[in-house]
DNA sequence: GCATATTGTTGACCTTGACAACAATCGTCA
DNA sequence: TGACGATTGTTGTCAAGGTCAACAATATGC
Protein backbone atom coordinates (compact mmCIF):
# COMPACT_ATOMS: atom_id res chain seq x y z
CA UNK A 1 0.00 0.00 0.00
CA UNK A 2 3.10 2.34 0.25
CA UNK A 3 1.58 5.01 2.01
CA UNK A 4 4.99 6.92 2.91
CA UNK A 5 6.03 6.78 -0.24
CA UNK A 6 4.67 10.40 -1.25
CA UNK A 7 8.13 10.86 -3.33
CA UNK A 8 7.81 9.47 -6.73
CA UNK A 9 6.18 7.22 -8.77
CA UNK A 10 9.03 5.81 -10.76
CA UNK A 11 8.43 2.41 -11.97
CA UNK A 12 11.78 0.46 -11.31
CA UNK A 13 12.04 -3.48 -12.72
CA UNK A 14 14.27 -5.69 -11.94
CA UNK A 15 14.80 -8.56 -13.51
CA UNK A 16 16.28 -11.74 -11.77
CA UNK A 17 15.30 -10.77 -8.08
CA UNK A 18 11.53 -12.39 -7.38
CA UNK A 19 8.95 -13.24 -4.74
CA UNK A 20 11.13 -16.07 -3.04
CA UNK A 21 8.92 -17.46 -0.43
CA UNK A 22 11.08 -16.84 2.56
CA UNK A 23 10.19 -18.94 5.50
CA UNK A 24 13.43 -18.23 7.55
CA UNK A 25 12.16 -15.91 9.92
CA UNK A 26 12.36 -18.80 12.67
CA UNK A 27 15.73 -20.48 13.25
CA UNK A 28 15.75 -21.88 9.51
CA UNK A 29 18.51 -20.23 8.50
CA UNK A 30 19.87 -22.82 6.25
CA UNK A 31 16.68 -22.31 4.06
CA UNK A 32 15.58 -22.93 0.24
CA UNK A 33 17.04 -20.66 -2.55
CA UNK A 34 20.03 -17.95 -1.12
CA UNK A 35 19.44 -15.82 -4.23
CA UNK A 36 20.16 -12.93 -1.51
CA UNK A 37 23.53 -12.40 -1.21
CA UNK A 38 25.39 -11.22 2.47
CA UNK A 39 27.78 -8.98 0.22
CA UNK A 40 30.10 -7.50 2.87
CA UNK A 41 28.13 -9.21 5.74
CA UNK A 42 29.46 -12.59 5.18
CA UNK A 43 32.71 -11.31 6.06
CA UNK A 44 31.91 -9.85 9.39
CA UNK A 45 32.24 -12.08 12.84
CA UNK A 46 29.69 -9.71 14.26
CA UNK A 47 27.11 -10.51 12.05
CA UNK A 48 27.09 -14.11 12.76
CA UNK A 49 28.03 -13.65 16.33
CA UNK A 50 24.86 -11.41 16.89
CA UNK A 51 22.86 -14.85 14.98
CA UNK A 52 23.98 -17.51 16.94
CA UNK A 53 23.66 -15.28 20.06
CA UNK A 54 19.83 -14.86 19.08
CA UNK A 55 19.77 -18.28 18.33
CA UNK A 56 21.11 -19.84 21.78
CA UNK A 57 19.09 -17.57 23.69
CA UNK A 58 16.25 -18.15 22.27
CA UNK A 59 17.01 -21.81 22.87
CA UNK A 60 18.04 -21.35 26.45
CA UNK A 61 14.67 -19.33 27.22
CA UNK A 62 12.28 -21.78 26.03
CA UNK A 63 14.19 -24.21 27.81
CA UNK A 64 13.85 -22.20 31.39
CA UNK A 65 10.98 -20.94 30.55
CA UNK A 66 8.97 -23.81 33.15
CA UNK A 67 10.76 -22.23 35.97
CA UNK A 68 10.47 -18.60 34.77
CA UNK A 69 14.30 -18.04 34.41
CA UNK A 70 15.86 -15.70 31.95
CA UNK A 71 19.17 -15.43 30.72
CA UNK A 72 20.21 -12.60 33.15
CA UNK A 73 18.58 -14.33 35.93
CA UNK A 74 20.44 -17.23 35.67
CA UNK A 75 23.71 -15.11 35.71
CA UNK A 76 22.63 -13.62 38.59
CA UNK A 77 21.80 -16.74 40.53
CA UNK A 78 24.80 -18.56 39.87
CA UNK A 79 27.36 -15.99 40.73
CA UNK A 80 25.62 -15.13 43.82
CA UNK A 81 25.52 -18.94 44.26
CA UNK A 82 28.99 -19.65 44.08
CA UNK A 83 30.61 -16.36 45.99
CA UNK A 84 28.42 -15.77 48.93
CA UNK A 85 28.76 -12.54 50.20
CA UNK A 86 28.87 -10.53 47.04
CA UNK A 87 28.37 -7.31 46.73
CA UNK A 88 26.13 -5.56 43.96
CA UNK A 89 28.91 -3.69 42.37
CA UNK A 90 31.13 -6.81 42.30
CA UNK A 91 28.18 -8.83 40.81
CA UNK A 92 27.39 -6.43 38.36
CA UNK A 93 31.41 -6.14 37.58
CA UNK A 94 32.00 -10.21 36.66
CA UNK A 95 28.68 -10.35 35.23
CA UNK A 96 29.08 -7.25 32.64
CA UNK A 97 25.88 -5.27 33.53
CA UNK A 98 25.17 -1.56 35.03
CA UNK A 99 24.77 -1.56 38.54
CA UNK A 100 21.70 0.05 38.11
CA UNK A 101 20.52 -2.95 35.97
CA UNK A 102 21.57 -5.05 38.89
CA UNK A 103 19.12 -3.49 41.18
CA UNK A 104 16.01 -3.95 39.10
CA UNK A 105 17.45 -7.28 38.44
CA UNK A 106 17.60 -8.27 42.33
CA UNK A 107 14.61 -6.57 43.08
CA UNK A 108 12.31 -9.31 41.21
CA UNK A 109 14.68 -12.25 42.36
CA UNK A 110 13.85 -10.68 45.85
CA UNK A 111 10.37 -10.50 45.76
CA UNK A 112 10.25 -14.30 44.31
CA UNK A 113 12.23 -14.79 47.66
CA UNK A 114 14.91 -16.32 45.56
CA UNK A 115 18.04 -13.78 47.03
CA UNK A 116 18.68 -11.81 49.84
CA UNK A 117 20.39 -8.26 50.26
CA UNK A 118 22.03 -8.63 53.71
CA UNK A 119 23.96 -5.56 55.91
CA UNK A 120 27.42 -5.88 55.12
CA UNK A 121 29.12 -5.43 58.75
CA UNK A 122 32.29 -4.24 57.54
CA UNK A 123 30.83 -1.65 55.08
CA UNK A 124 27.70 0.22 55.78
CA UNK A 125 27.51 1.09 52.31
CA UNK A 126 27.75 -2.89 50.95
CA UNK A 127 25.19 -5.53 50.40
CA UNK A 128 25.96 -9.08 51.21
CA UNK A 129 23.91 -11.55 48.53
CA UNK A 130 23.00 -14.38 49.64
CA UNK A 131 20.47 -17.03 48.15
CA UNK A 132 17.99 -18.20 49.71
CA UNK A 133 17.08 -21.87 50.11
CA UNK A 134 14.65 -21.39 48.29
CA UNK A 135 16.83 -19.71 45.95
CA UNK A 136 19.11 -22.08 46.03
CA UNK A 137 16.58 -25.05 45.28
CA UNK A 138 15.72 -23.43 42.15
CA UNK A 139 19.29 -22.45 40.95
CA UNK A 140 19.57 -26.55 41.35
CA UNK A 141 16.62 -27.43 39.01
CA UNK A 142 17.78 -24.21 36.35
CA UNK A 143 21.05 -25.83 36.03
CA UNK A 144 19.80 -29.06 35.34
CA UNK A 145 17.57 -27.53 32.41
CA UNK A 146 20.73 -25.01 31.39
CA UNK A 147 22.71 -27.93 31.40
CA UNK A 148 20.04 -29.89 29.04
CA UNK A 149 20.05 -26.89 26.86
CA UNK A 150 23.63 -26.42 26.35
CA UNK A 151 24.41 -30.81 25.58
CA UNK A 152 21.29 -30.12 22.66
CA UNK A 153 24.03 -26.60 21.47
CA UNK A 154 27.17 -29.73 21.78
CA UNK A 155 25.03 -31.63 19.94
CA UNK A 156 24.27 -29.31 17.12
CA UNK A 157 28.18 -27.82 17.40
CA UNK A 158 29.61 -31.29 17.51
CA UNK A 159 31.59 -31.51 20.50
CA UNK A 160 35.03 -30.52 18.91
CA UNK A 161 33.33 -27.34 17.55
CA UNK A 162 31.87 -26.90 21.03
CA UNK A 163 34.62 -26.77 23.24
CA UNK A 164 36.53 -24.51 20.39
CA UNK A 165 33.94 -22.08 20.28
CA UNK A 166 33.89 -22.10 23.94
CA UNK A 167 37.90 -21.63 24.20
CA UNK A 168 37.80 -18.46 21.24
CA UNK A 169 35.35 -16.57 22.45
CA UNK A 170 36.73 -16.45 26.08
CA UNK A 171 39.31 -14.02 24.50
CA UNK A 172 36.85 -11.06 25.11
CA UNK B 1 22.93 3.08 52.54
CA UNK B 2 20.58 -0.12 52.35
CA UNK B 3 17.13 1.96 51.71
CA UNK B 4 15.10 -1.47 50.62
CA UNK B 5 16.29 -3.72 53.20
CA UNK B 6 13.16 -3.44 55.51
CA UNK B 7 13.38 -7.16 55.98
CA UNK B 8 16.35 -8.87 58.56
CA UNK B 9 19.73 -7.14 60.44
CA UNK B 10 21.52 -10.16 60.34
CA UNK B 11 25.16 -9.59 60.11
CA UNK B 12 26.74 -12.18 57.82
CA UNK B 13 30.26 -11.79 57.64
CA UNK B 14 31.83 -14.26 54.98
CA UNK B 15 35.93 -14.57 55.58
CA UNK B 16 37.75 -15.20 52.02
CA UNK B 17 36.15 -12.58 50.03
CA UNK B 18 36.04 -9.16 49.96
CA UNK B 19 36.37 -5.60 48.17
CA UNK B 20 38.36 -6.23 45.24
CA UNK B 21 38.81 -3.00 43.40
CA UNK B 22 37.08 -4.06 40.27
CA UNK B 23 38.23 -2.26 37.28
CA UNK B 24 36.65 -4.34 34.56
CA UNK B 25 33.46 -2.40 33.67
CA UNK B 26 34.95 -1.68 30.31
CA UNK B 27 36.43 -4.34 28.32
CA UNK B 28 39.35 -5.13 30.12
CA UNK B 29 37.81 -8.71 31.19
CA UNK B 30 41.21 -10.15 31.76
CA UNK B 31 41.87 -8.06 35.03
CA UNK B 32 43.67 -8.81 38.13
CA UNK B 33 42.33 -11.11 40.86
CA UNK B 34 39.83 -13.54 39.47
CA UNK B 35 38.60 -14.47 43.30
CA UNK B 36 35.16 -14.77 42.04
CA UNK B 37 33.45 -18.07 40.46
CA UNK B 38 31.50 -17.82 37.79
CA UNK B 39 30.49 -21.85 38.52
CA UNK B 40 28.20 -23.21 36.13
CA UNK B 41 28.46 -19.76 33.48
CA UNK B 42 32.16 -21.19 32.94
CA UNK B 43 30.42 -23.96 31.48
CA UNK B 44 27.66 -21.71 29.23
CA UNK B 45 28.25 -20.89 25.48
CA UNK B 46 25.68 -18.66 25.37
CA UNK B 47 27.13 -16.42 28.26
CA UNK B 48 30.75 -16.14 25.99
CA UNK B 49 29.13 -15.27 23.04
CA UNK B 50 26.61 -12.29 25.01
CA UNK B 51 29.81 -10.98 25.96
CA UNK B 52 31.92 -10.92 22.68
CA UNK B 53 28.94 -9.78 21.48
CA UNK B 54 28.95 -6.98 23.82
CA UNK B 55 32.97 -6.27 22.67
CA UNK B 56 32.75 -6.62 19.01
CA UNK B 57 29.66 -4.38 18.70
CA UNK B 58 31.35 -2.01 20.87
CA UNK B 59 34.33 -1.79 18.64
CA UNK B 60 32.04 -1.34 15.49
CA UNK B 61 30.32 1.26 16.93
CA UNK B 62 33.10 3.22 17.93
CA UNK B 63 34.64 2.81 14.69
CA UNK B 64 31.92 3.49 12.63
CA UNK B 65 30.49 6.41 14.78
CA UNK B 66 31.79 9.29 12.48
CA UNK B 67 29.90 8.77 10.03
CA UNK B 68 26.84 7.97 12.57
CA UNK B 69 25.88 4.43 10.94
CA UNK B 70 24.87 1.93 13.56
CA UNK B 71 25.20 -2.19 13.03
CA UNK B 72 21.23 -2.77 12.07
CA UNK B 73 21.89 0.16 9.49
CA UNK B 74 24.86 -1.24 8.45
CA UNK B 75 23.26 -4.70 7.72
CA UNK B 76 20.61 -3.02 5.78
CA UNK B 77 22.55 -0.56 3.73
CA UNK B 78 25.36 -3.81 3.00
CA UNK B 79 22.18 -6.24 1.68
CA UNK B 80 20.65 -3.29 0.08
CA UNK B 81 23.22 -2.27 -2.02
CA UNK B 82 24.16 -5.80 -2.94
CA UNK B 83 20.64 -6.80 -4.22
CA UNK B 84 18.72 -3.99 -6.13
CA UNK B 85 15.23 -4.04 -6.05
CA UNK B 86 14.89 -6.60 -2.55
CA UNK B 87 11.62 -6.41 -0.59
CA UNK B 88 10.90 -5.04 2.92
CA UNK B 89 9.77 -8.70 4.03
CA UNK B 90 12.95 -10.44 1.69
CA UNK B 91 15.37 -8.20 3.46
CA UNK B 92 13.77 -8.77 6.76
CA UNK B 93 14.09 -12.47 6.58
CA UNK B 94 17.68 -12.32 5.55
CA UNK B 95 18.76 -9.93 7.89
CA UNK B 96 16.31 -12.17 10.89
CA UNK B 97 14.50 -9.02 12.25
CA UNK B 98 11.26 -7.89 12.25
CA UNK B 99 9.46 -6.52 9.30
CA UNK B 100 7.97 -3.97 11.92
CA UNK B 101 11.12 -2.89 13.07
CA UNK B 102 12.96 -2.83 9.65
CA UNK B 103 10.34 -0.23 8.68
CA UNK B 104 11.26 1.71 11.30
CA UNK B 105 15.06 1.34 10.05
CA UNK B 106 14.22 2.40 7.00
CA UNK B 107 12.06 5.57 7.81
CA UNK B 108 15.23 6.66 9.20
CA UNK B 109 17.58 5.69 6.15
CA UNK B 110 15.34 7.11 4.26
CA UNK B 111 14.84 10.65 5.89
CA UNK B 112 18.82 10.75 5.45
CA UNK B 113 18.09 10.14 1.54
CA UNK B 114 20.46 6.73 1.83
CA UNK B 115 17.64 4.57 0.23
CA UNK B 116 14.64 4.44 -1.92
CA UNK B 117 10.92 2.88 -1.36
CA UNK B 118 10.15 2.33 -4.88
CA UNK B 119 6.73 0.94 -5.90
CA UNK B 120 6.95 -2.11 -7.51
CA UNK B 121 5.63 -2.79 -11.00
CA UNK B 122 4.57 -6.57 -11.03
CA UNK B 123 3.44 -6.51 -6.71
CA UNK B 124 1.54 -3.31 -6.11
CA UNK B 125 2.18 -4.61 -2.16
CA UNK B 126 5.94 -4.49 -2.50
CA UNK B 127 8.46 -1.70 -1.81
CA UNK B 128 11.01 -2.26 -4.67
CA UNK B 129 14.37 -0.72 -2.12
CA UNK B 130 17.72 1.12 -3.79
CA UNK B 131 20.18 2.83 -2.71
CA UNK B 132 20.44 6.60 -3.62
CA UNK B 133 23.50 7.35 -4.50
CA UNK B 134 24.44 9.35 -1.35
CA UNK B 135 23.47 5.71 0.07
CA UNK B 136 26.19 4.52 -2.00
CA UNK B 137 28.86 6.78 -1.26
CA UNK B 138 28.04 6.34 2.44
CA UNK B 139 27.88 2.78 2.08
CA UNK B 140 31.52 2.50 0.35
CA UNK B 141 33.14 4.52 3.43
CA UNK B 142 31.05 2.45 5.91
CA UNK B 143 32.74 -0.74 4.19
CA UNK B 144 35.98 0.60 4.50
CA UNK B 145 35.79 1.50 8.48
CA UNK B 146 34.05 -1.98 8.81
CA UNK B 147 37.34 -3.50 7.40
CA UNK B 148 39.18 -1.81 9.66
CA UNK B 149 37.56 -2.69 12.64
CA UNK B 150 37.26 -6.59 11.40
CA UNK B 151 40.61 -5.99 10.50
CA UNK B 152 41.77 -5.21 14.24
CA UNK B 153 39.37 -7.76 15.23
CA UNK B 154 41.46 -10.52 13.54
CA UNK B 155 44.39 -8.89 15.19
CA UNK B 156 43.03 -9.63 18.78
CA UNK B 157 41.88 -12.98 18.01
CA UNK B 158 44.87 -14.29 15.98
CA UNK B 159 43.75 -14.55 12.07
CA UNK B 160 43.20 -18.61 12.41
CA UNK B 161 41.30 -18.33 15.02
CA UNK B 162 39.30 -15.30 13.37
CA UNK B 163 38.66 -17.62 10.43
CA UNK B 164 37.44 -20.42 12.62
CA UNK B 165 34.96 -18.37 14.65
CA UNK B 166 33.36 -16.98 11.34
CA UNK B 167 32.71 -20.90 10.38
CA UNK B 168 31.79 -22.14 13.38
CA UNK B 169 29.54 -19.53 13.99
CA UNK B 170 27.66 -20.11 10.77
CA UNK B 171 26.10 -23.42 11.79
CA UNK B 172 23.50 -21.29 13.43
C1' DG C 1 37.86 17.11 60.01
C1' DC C 2 37.26 17.68 55.26
C1' DA C 3 37.45 16.56 50.46
C1' DT C 4 36.87 12.73 47.53
C1' DA C 5 35.39 8.14 46.15
C1' DT C 6 32.30 4.23 46.39
C1' DT C 7 27.78 1.89 46.93
C1' DG C 8 23.04 1.19 46.20
C1' DT C 9 19.20 3.46 44.33
C1' DT C 10 15.97 6.02 41.41
C1' DG C 11 14.53 8.45 37.30
C1' DA C 12 14.64 9.42 32.52
C1' DC C 13 15.52 8.27 27.81
C1' DC C 14 16.45 5.35 23.85
C1' DT C 15 16.96 1.07 21.29
C1' DT C 16 15.26 -3.75 20.38
C1' DG C 17 12.23 -7.48 20.15
C1' DA C 18 7.57 -9.44 20.20
C1' DC C 19 2.72 -9.08 19.06
C1' DA C 20 -1.51 -7.61 17.42
C1' DA C 21 -4.24 -5.15 14.31
C1' DC C 22 -5.19 -3.06 9.82
C1' DA C 23 -5.72 -1.50 4.85
C1' DA C 24 -4.16 -2.55 0.41
C1' DT C 25 -3.09 -5.92 -2.68
C1' DC C 26 -2.37 -10.54 -4.72
C1' DG C 27 -3.55 -15.43 -5.69
C1' DT C 28 -6.61 -19.03 -5.96
C1' DC C 29 -10.51 -21.53 -6.72
C1' DA C 30 -15.32 -22.37 -7.10
C1' DT D 1 -16.43 -13.19 -11.94
C1' DG D 2 -16.19 -12.83 -7.18
C1' DA D 3 -15.29 -14.29 -2.62
C1' DC D 4 -11.81 -15.90 0.54
C1' DG D 5 -7.34 -16.45 2.35
C1' DA D 6 -2.48 -15.00 2.32
C1' DT D 7 1.06 -11.48 1.93
C1' DT D 8 3.02 -6.76 2.43
C1' DG D 9 3.92 -2.54 4.59
C1' DT D 10 2.49 0.00 8.47
C1' DT D 11 1.32 1.57 13.16
C1' DG D 12 0.74 0.95 18.09
C1' DT D 13 1.75 -1.05 22.37
C1' DC D 14 4.34 -3.51 25.75
C1' DA D 15 8.40 -5.45 28.05
C1' DA D 16 13.45 -6.03 28.43
C1' DG D 17 17.96 -3.82 28.32
C1' DG D 18 21.53 -0.36 27.94
C1' DT D 19 23.05 4.49 29.20
C1' DC D 20 23.42 8.34 31.86
C1' DA D 21 22.76 11.59 35.52
C1' DA D 22 21.69 12.56 40.09
C1' DC D 23 21.52 11.55 45.15
C1' DA D 24 22.01 10.00 50.12
C1' DA D 25 24.70 7.15 52.96
C1' DT D 26 28.99 5.63 53.92
C1' DA D 27 34.09 4.91 53.62
C1' DT D 28 38.85 6.48 52.81
C1' DG D 29 42.85 9.37 52.57
C1' DC D 30 45.24 13.45 53.65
Amino acid sequence: MAKSSVKSNIRSRIPGKQALPYRNTQATCRSARPAIALDALDAHLGYFIRRAQIWVFGDFIRTLESIDVSPAQYSVLVVTGANRGLSQAELAATLGIERARLVRLLHRLEDRSLVQRLPSSADGRRHALRLTSQGRSLLARAKALAARHEKRLAEKLGDERHKMLLAALREF
